[in-house]
RNA sequence: GGACCCGUGGUGUAGCGGUUAACACGUCGGCCUGUCAAGCCGAAGAUCGCGGGUUCGAACCCCGUCGGGUCCGCCA
């Protein structure tokens, strides 16, 4: 080694010790007769001295290091003398007194600061993620997403959990998002698919008899980028034999309960986790992923509404949408310009516009509205007492079809949260939502859609309305919400051939294409198959929420970017002419222009 | 596929129709034996992402394009 210690290991009953160090210059204080240099290793920083009269060699070479070198220092460590301690860095009451520095590698001058945590442009970043990997903030968060991965393993290992590789190079699945496809050099004109989940072969692994199985496993998915979803990314994905929803959910509770209070630094809102039906969850939050960490719930207003003399809300009303609201407290003196700024809030989210009602401040709280010439005094008085609005507060309503109200809604709650600053980023709200329709409707093609995935087993009351209802049946699902992001998704799964050959006809694949894209399910479930279930929580999500992180870029060592585009090393890139002769691929040269 | 925001020395910002393009940090040189966001003195460093247009004149206005981001669609 060309290390005896770590530089940020080192104390003050170290004094006296005789160490070699080895690490990156942190910062230079050179003053004259002695050198100061901050040394760093992964482990911290620790101050490194050359004093020209006490070590004439080591003050020369200490000239000759700049920022970012990496070097070598042999001395002793010595507690500093009285007054000159560093309080702020653990290693401050001791320092190193070099006696000989040896270069190892220079270093050109970083693109950017790497000391502190300035705010740079993000593709400058990604341009040198391995310098912005040394920054204090990225490596707080990438060996934090280690002990996350760390603390994981050794709870399900702890409960007689089996960690089980699979295929990256898997069959195709259209129905889902879009796949990543690997061309066959072997198999012309045929493609692998990269998994979009490990679902069918944990399935698969139950069938096989492994009980209890989980993976840290690397998903893929070609769709459009958000700040919470990268083409690739990674899910702890797990499945379990013999389980009803309780037992899986019960696990994973327990599971999220120690790794927030043991590995994190961030304070649980609720335990247990309050659990909502997905139909509660849109009608208070608007949201199948709601912020509990705040208020600003949703009221059904529409029997009020209803009766008004507003046409936009009888109408609705009488097309059996509903009018809800929320209260937003003390925004009631928001000028004129600021309420109509609100629409653009509620057209980006789908809807029309946002409806106000301002109670002015004072004892009588008269409601100021461009639409309360359409209300009763009883019915102001009404809505008033329905939002429990108080002087000075502001009252929001949509009315559209349900799914647009709760869109626009969820994106006022969202915004006012923030604006108020009603949200604590030390605190970390989770929640169940269970009960989840088994289908939505797919007007575009007349068809009924899994709203989790094909495979999850209805709720096993609600199966007779598989025929006449389709709409009603729940599913044996559960989504675990946290701080408004979805942080996992599971369920109990089907494993009867015919259940699931019916679930497959009514999404509206015939035998054959059952057969062709799932056979071997189908062949699978016919050879004892276990009751299993399981669940499977984003770990780039839940390491972004623990590390207080606003996207999930920066918990990934070399994230893409929302073109999919990795800025340091330049993939996507062409591939030679021989590359693609050999895997049978012509390139239509319209689209080419944007590969260089 | 669509909407919006951003792009000015190495970095972060200011400038928003006529400026020698400003400031901080960094870099380089000098001074300095107890600094720790060291300090002091001095210097270098920018054709304002790129292309076109409007104008007597463009970093600034317009169009296009490239790159980054946020959101909708899409996606658990």
């Amino acid at each position: 080694m060309l290390k005896t210690h770590h530089c940020g290991e080192l104390r003050r009953q170290h004094a006296g010790e005789a160490v070699t160090l080895a690490g990156w210059v942190n910062r230079i204080r050179a003053q004259g007769g002695v050198i100061f240099l901050d040394l760093r290793d992964r482990s911290g920083v620790v101050q490194i001295t050359a004093d020209v009269a006490r070590a004439p060699q080591a003050h020369a070479d200490a000239e000759k290091v700049g920022r970012e070198y990496v070097i070598q220092v042999v001395g002793v460590v010595r507690a500093r003398p009285e007054g000159m301690t560093n309080p702020n860095m653990p290693t401050g009451e001791v320092e190193i007194e070099a006696t000989g520095i040896k270069i190892l590698n220079p270093a050109k001058t970083p693109p950017f600061e790497l000391g502190g945590d300035s705010r740079v442009d993000e593709a400058i970043r990604l341009h040198y993620r391995y310098l912005d990997l040394r920054r204090p903030r990225m490596q707080q968060n990438i060996l934090l997403r280690g002990k996350v991965t760390k603390f994981i393993r050794d709870y399900l290992y702890d409960r007689g959990f089996v960690e089980i590789e699979t295929p990256i190079l898997f069959k195709t699945t259209p129905e889902g998002a879009r796949d990543y496809l690997v061309p066959s050099r072997v198999h012309p004109g045929k493609f692998y698919a990269l998994p979009q989940s490990p679902q069918q072969l944990k399935q698969l692994l139950m069938v096989a008899g492994y009980e209890r199985y989980f993976q840290i496993a690397r998903c893929f998915r070609d769709e459009d980028q958000r700040g919470d979803r990268q083409p690739e990314f990674t899910q702890l994905d797990m499945e379990m034999s013999f389980v009803e929803r309780e037992d899986v959910m019960n696990l994973i509770e327990g599971l999220m309960t120690e790794l927030v209070e043991k590995v994190s630094d961030r304070e649980l809102v609720t335990k247990p986790f309050p659990r909502l039906s997905y139909q509660e969850a849109m009608a208070r939050y608007g949201s199948d992923k709601p912020d509990v960490r705040y208020g600003l719930e949703i009221k059904d207003i529409s029997d009020i509404a209803g009766k008004s003399a507003f046409k936009v809300f009888v109408e609705n009303v009488e097309a059996g949408n509903p009018v809800r609201a929320i209260c937003v407290p003390g925004c009631g003196g928001y000028t004129r310009k600021q309420l109509d700024d609100l629409t653009e809030l509620a057209k980006s989210a789908g809807g029309k516009g946002l409806a106000w009602m301002a109670l002015e401040a004072g004892e009588q709280g008269q409601v100021k509205s461009p639409i309360g010439k359409f209300f009763s005094v009883d019915q102001l008085v009404a809505i008033v007492d329905r939002m429990e609005a108080k002087p000075g507060d502001l009252i929001l309503i949509s009315a559209d079809k349900a799914s647009v109200v709760a869109a626009v809604l969820d994106a006022a709650r969202r915004e006012f949260a923030s604006r108020l600053g009603l949200v604590d980023p030390k605190k970390i709200g989770f929640c169940w939502i269970i009960d989840f329709p088994l289908f939505d409707w797919n007007a575009d093609e007349k068809r009924w859609d899994p709203s989790h995935h094909l495979f999850t087993s209805p709720m096993p009351d609600d199966i007779p309305l598989l025929d006449s209802e389709p709409g009603k049946v729940r599913g044996q699902q559960y989504d675990l919400a946290c701080n408004g992001y979805e942080v996992a998704g599971g369920s109990i799964r089907i494993h009867d051939r015919s259940l699931q050959e019916k679930i497959f006809g009514l999404i509206g694949l015939d035998v054959e294409d059952a057969k062709e894209r799932f056979g071997h399910m189908l062949e699978a479930f016919e050879y004892g198959t276990p009751p299993h279930g399981g669940i499977a929580p984003g770990i780039d999500r839940l390491t972004m929420l623990l590390a207080g992180e606003p996207n999930i870029r920066e918990v990934i060592a070399f994230p893409k970017s929302q073109q999919a585009a990795d800025l340091m090393a330049g993939a996507p890139s062409a591939v030679e002419p021989i590359q693609l002769d050999e895997l049978h691929i012509l390139v239509n040269s319209n689209d080419s222009h944007s590969t260089e």
